[in-house]
DNA sequence: GATGTAGACAAGTATAAGACAAGTGTTTTT
DNA sequence: AAAAACACTTGTCTTATACTTGTCTACATC
């Protein structure tokens, strides 16, 4: 069976690129470079590399050179995005179904977080494609929600409607036994492992306007953390001991 | 592989801000200096000084200079670091206990994360104040490996050992019901929470040298993330729904 | 006709070296 | 004390060279 130069080409460099000799953010060699290389012309060497562009491995600039294409997971999604927005990513079709819509008085604990008397508290179930995924709920300071109604926050993420820009997020995330109730709004045995998140957002101003906790049960879902480098300095995101 | 040189110097002076030699606060040195240092050309220091801006790592002022841009928020973000580390930070004695030290062949899911038949596979226990809250599993490349022993592995964190400049990890964080093995090495009963991280550790070069797997009791442990929302460089970390 | 080599040219980029304007901080002069 | 002078900085231009990809043409081989 005859062997097709530049298919091999583009298989050697294929293999390259996953194994990571040909890094993002870097440049590859050269045409000039790879033909001598491979001792083929740069028409081969072209033809390898363009069918590797037609499979968005890797990209070129004319002037530049050509480059490993960046994960495209890496440019869309922002720093602090609603796991709504990261579904619709993904294809997966989000909805919301509100269970309770109340103005209370804050608990010790969303008081002390808020620095706020009264709050809103939103608790509803995430479904993904149908299937609840998740059991969320929101607290936030009743002079900041009350404009909202039901329909509102069954329609839009409480981001969109609060009209406030948002500064940062503390995020906290842990393991539990899920509880009866939840156990049943998710559809999962009693007992079973869940993932426990607790988000506190502030605004520009670093003033806390949500507090959220959502439950997600632990064989649906999974935390992708990209630490992107090694630094000597102590970080304040990662594992914490808690009494 | 080609290198273009403003990258190069970009990276080595975002090294520099993220080690603390360039303050927060002071000048750093004017592009005329970084040009005879790097021996380099003026519009090369800017093109890799401008970079650095973009991210929002440093700015500058018309006749006055660059300086390390006021952003604790984001300088900190997602780093690279051992529990240990961070249990040391805050004052509880950190301790390893070696459960097993051999090299073995990959299983599947190794191998198709560190590109390697043949590893070192450890397992050891955590303790806190003597008391165990992790049970980790390390798999590292035998050629990374070899000249390691179980004393070494006790003593010292991989991250030391391997004498490898770190580039980066993705880590997932996960929750389930804990493994009866695990159980009885963490004291805990069968069946109760736990948080499973999964981290693959790369070089510089993008070149995965360390899988490991880190199951924690959830009544000991949570994660924290700060997730700032204005940076742009920074990776981005999530929820992803898994089958 | 598909595949390959060899070459030429245009357009874009990286880098060097330099000139000049404009802003900042310090020092000297008035 | 105010103003001027000076030495420094970044910001923004040129000019030139070397190198890169993008796009051709011409020709050989199977």
């Amino acid at each position: 069976m005859r062997t097709i130069r530049y298919q091999q080409i583009a298989d050697e460099l294929r293999g390259r690129v996953a194994a990571g000799s040909y890094v993002a953010g870097r440049v590859l060699p050269s045409e000039a470079e790879l033909s001598s290389e491979f001792d083929a012309s740069r028409v081969t060497i072209r033809r390898a590399l363009e069918t590797l562009r037609d499979e968005g491995l890797v990209d070129a600039r004319q002037g530049f050179g050509w480059f490993v294409a960046a994960a495209p997971l890496r440019q869309t999604l922002g720093q602090l995005v609603t796991i709504e927005g990261q579904m619709a990513e993904s294809g997966v079709e989000p909805q919301r179904k509100i269970i309770e819509f109340a103005f209370v008085s804050a608990p010790s604990r969303v008081r002390a977080a808020l620095r706020s008397d009264n709050v809103l508290r939103v608790k509803r179930i995430n479904l993904a494609d149908g299937e609840p995924f998740a059991v969320v709920t929101v607290w936030c300071p009743a002079e900041l929600g009350q404009h909202l109604s039901r329909r509102d926050v069954e329609r839009s993420p409480f981001y969109e409607l609060l009209g406030i820009a948002l500064g940062g997020a503390t995020q906290t995330i842990g393991a539990d036994s899920v509880a009866p109730a939840d156990a049943a709004l998710l559809g999962v045995p009693v007992g079973s492992p869940v993932l426990c998140c607790e988000r506190l957002t502030k605004d520009t101003n670093g003033r806390p306007v949500l507090l959220s906790e959502h439950v997600f049960p632990a064989h649906r879902t999974e935390f992708v953390v990209d630490l992107p480098h090694a630094a000597a300095s102590v970080a304040p995101s990662g594992l914490r001991l808690v009494e």
